[in-house]
DNA sequence: TACATTTAATAACAAATGTTATCGTCCCCT
DNA sequence: AGGGGACGATAACATTTGTTATTAAATGTA
């Protein structure tokens, strides 16, 4: 995510590049958790291979926020940002190689460039891009059914459905994976 | 909204007065549109008296996506930034009095401030404070009942319940407005 | 290879929520 | 003062989605 912006603000690469030599290279198994919900998150996330998930428990079940996979970047940015105790896990779902940045380097380089209008303006972008995607996730479990945006899913990230296991994908668009089954079952019998 | 950045951002004071200074004033009947969905956003609001709600045509249903009362300012962001079809509709639910900036005085201000930091600071804060309101919008439709919902606006925002017709709050909690009165009679007769 | 764990499908039943229609009240508007 | 629209309650019925339990296939691992 942070590094799309290199084209964008090039006075600042000698910065990014000097910080993200900063971060450390870790391979982790399968559902391992990162950052458990109620911990302070403490590092910026940087996926080389594999996968991860954003989610919550949400009164026992457990909900999916969103998927990262390959070249992504994420943090509990609320928590990142604010120092506060996280409402998200984070956990990795397939074995990965994750890019860790601690929020200690990050501190610097927001002390660094506090007054850098390039920096301050590449922080707005990012902050309106994430807004902008949650507000489609918002819009699109209130506006969409179940089934659309199953069907949306296959079709715009279908690389998301061949890689995470289903009862993942159910608790991504907020239904039981026996619904999602039913879902699916329904599909297969229209065609 | 905005206007809560006056203590934060002293050295802004005289531009945002000189800006300020330029809006207009305008009082609209209750159910006027101030923008249609479809539409692009050409002004930001301030609601001095009265009361808004930004809502969007789902599928045949309307569908409320927040309330704005006395003193709170609101625009279709996405919209009015990026100069593109606004998702959303702004409509008036009672007789209100608005104060109306036009979309050319804010670019002038985003000018003549675009390398100033405290003014690139100030919007970093407010792009985060609503990005910290849709998240928690999106964690309530998840993880709340419409029961919990209902009671959870009665006791945070009872102007809300007092003022707001029936409907557009039964829109808002995500329901049907004889949902509504379901949860209504069901807490009515535990009592 | 064999065993345990994870994952997926399905059925039967239960609960939540939507749909449609009807009725009564209130309140604006002319 | 009266008429039309907006608002809210309720009932009967339909649909969607969840819950629980069972079974089977796939997968990882000793």
């Amino acid at each position: 995510m942070l590094f799309s912006f290199k084209e964008r603000f090039p006075s600042l690469n000698p910065y990014w590049e000097r910080y993200m030599a900063l971060q450390k290279r870790v391979e982790y198994p399968a559902r391992t958790i990162l950052l458990k919900e109620g911990k302070t998150a403490q590092n910026y996330y940087f996926v080389e291979q594999g996968c991860l998930r954003l989610c919550f428990d949400n009164n026992g079940k457990d909900t999916t926020v969103q998927f990262f996979f390959e070249n992504e970047g994420l943090a509990s940015l609320e928590s990142f940002r604010k120092d506060i105790p996280s409402i998200f896990t984070i956990e990795t779902i397939e074995p990965s190689i994750i890019h860790v940045l601690p929020k200690t380097v990050f501190n610097e380089m927001l002390r660094e460039l506090d007054q850098n209008p390039d920096f301050l303006k590449a922080l707005i972008d990012i902050s309106f891009e994430r807004q902008h995607h949650y507000m489609n996730e918002f819009l699109s479990r209130i506006r969409d059914t179940p089934l659309e945006r199953y069907l949306n899913l296959r079709k715009e990230r279908p690389h998301i459905v061949k890689r995470v296991p289903q009862h993942y994908i159910a608790s991504y668009l907020g239904i039981t994976s026996v619904h999602l089954s039913r879902i699916k079952n329904k599909i297969s019998r229209k065609k």
